[in-house]
DNA sequence: TAAATATTTTAGATTTGTCTAAAAATATTT
DNA sequence: AAATATTTTTAGACAAATCTAAAATATTTA
């Protein structure tokens, strides 16, 4: 595995991010979504072409190929086995783990992170819920699914919060909301989308649609292999 | 504080260290030291001036000022504590630990580096036992000499080793000589400089010139303020 | 102390990653 | 389907950090 430069880095993990939800990652998205300007990032894909992680042809936007998964997964799994230390041994607040994560995440070291996830007993996911890839990139993927489009009286485990900012970590805090809290949808009101939850066999409560937006829930993890199939060399 | 690039990092550190023995660093000295040329240095040596970092004119060499002493150790103290951790939680032999550090040391987040002391129980000294220094900047500074200038029947104690390899590790492995060794010189030959030493009360036993010149003994250590003294503004 | 040698600095080039402004391609709307 | 709007790319510039080769300065030596 070659080494890459923080900036394509983050150039990479933004663009695996991205394709979760898209089929093709535009120019403009990833652009926003690194803050930086468009051409910025014209460039850049034209450079991780030519290092054949990514497909791409001019307007059409881009995905990235097997070895360009396998980069991005080795990323993230340094970003969450830090924050799951940062959480856990140096007790850092959920929220505050991100930021220091994004910078400890480019030591690539892989004697480094495969002693830390040992040190750390092998954790399967970081402290947001999100699956930690193993030292072989694979990850538990388990249909993560939004709070508003999980059905009534449907337990859902609680995996993930998107929105990583003190205030709502305050708020879940005072709705006893966290990581792992099993959660079933008992009522939706049309006028504003609030929804009323349970939490085991407590009474039901309300949450605002905006809150509920930022939840994201499981039903069982199932182990699968991570990098996508059916891409092999064509010839040679 | 400001923040530096990790090449000023780079920069300031090897400056800080090679003025303990010299009073003033060159441009040569410095180059063979970072692995750049001396063009490189005198481009980075106006820059830092520019910063105020340290004190430079044309072709008369350079030194840390105050400020960049007092960013220097906070380098130093970023390193050493990412090397104990590697060491003692991490589980990395003594001579694995400064390679990964330096790639540690340039994420400069401060609650990170002073939560991550707190975890290892605010440790005095690294691997190597060389001096952490604290969250102010302040290193314990025990008058540190090489074996070879350790009076007769003086205890000294191995405080450090300088030549970081494998093979030094396995000799002194082999010699039961490690960090916090007391030993005291018995005898030394003039023929090939190799010298005779004794750990507490056991037999003596012979290393050669070449061994003895890598290992550092202190007497006791002193607690002082690391940052020197008398430099103030001279005027506002 | 003047010539030879060594060190240091300058001048200009290169690479990486970014930007702005203009041009080209694609998408949307009337 | 032509006009308009949006997106993407290209062309050229810039800053950081490095380099090479030449010039300037300092040191050593005969």
């Amino acid at each position: 595995m070659l080494n890459y430069s923080t900036s394509e880095e983050n150039y990479i993990k933004a663009i695996f991010h991205l394709q979760q939800t898209d089929a093709v990652v535009t120019t403009n998205e990833l652009a926003h979504e690194l803050k930086t300007k468009p051409a910025s990032i014209t460039d850049m894909m034209k450079k991780l072409k030519g290092k054949k992680l990514l497909n791409y042809q001019p307007y059409q936007g881009f995905r990235l190929n097997n070895e360009g998964t396998k980069v991005a997964l080795g990323i993230i799994r340094r970003h969450r086995l830090w924050e799951y230390f940062l959480a856990e041994k140096l007790k850092f607040t959920w929220d505050e783990v991100h930021e220091v994560a994004e910078d400890l995440e480019h030591v690539t070291n892989k004697k480094l992170i495969d002693k830390l996830d040992e040190f750390l007993g092998f954790p399967r996911v970081d402290p947001h819920g999100d699956p930690i890839p193993d030292a072989n990139g694979r990850i538990e993927i388990s249909k993560k699914i939004c709070l508003t489009e999980l059905p009534f009286n449907v337990t859902g485990l609680v995996s993930s919060v998107s929105d990583q900012s003190s205030e709502i970590l305050e708020l879940l805090e005072h709705k006893k909301i966290t990581i792992g809290t099993k959660l079933e949808v008992k009522k939706k009101f049309d006028f504003d989308n609030s929804m009323e939850v349970r939490i085991g066999r407590q009474p039901a409560f309300t949450i605002s649609n905006q809150l509920a937006q930022n939840i994201f829930v499981t039903s069982a993890p199932t182990p699968l292999p991570s990098v996508e199939r059916g891409e092999g060399k064509r010839n040679k």
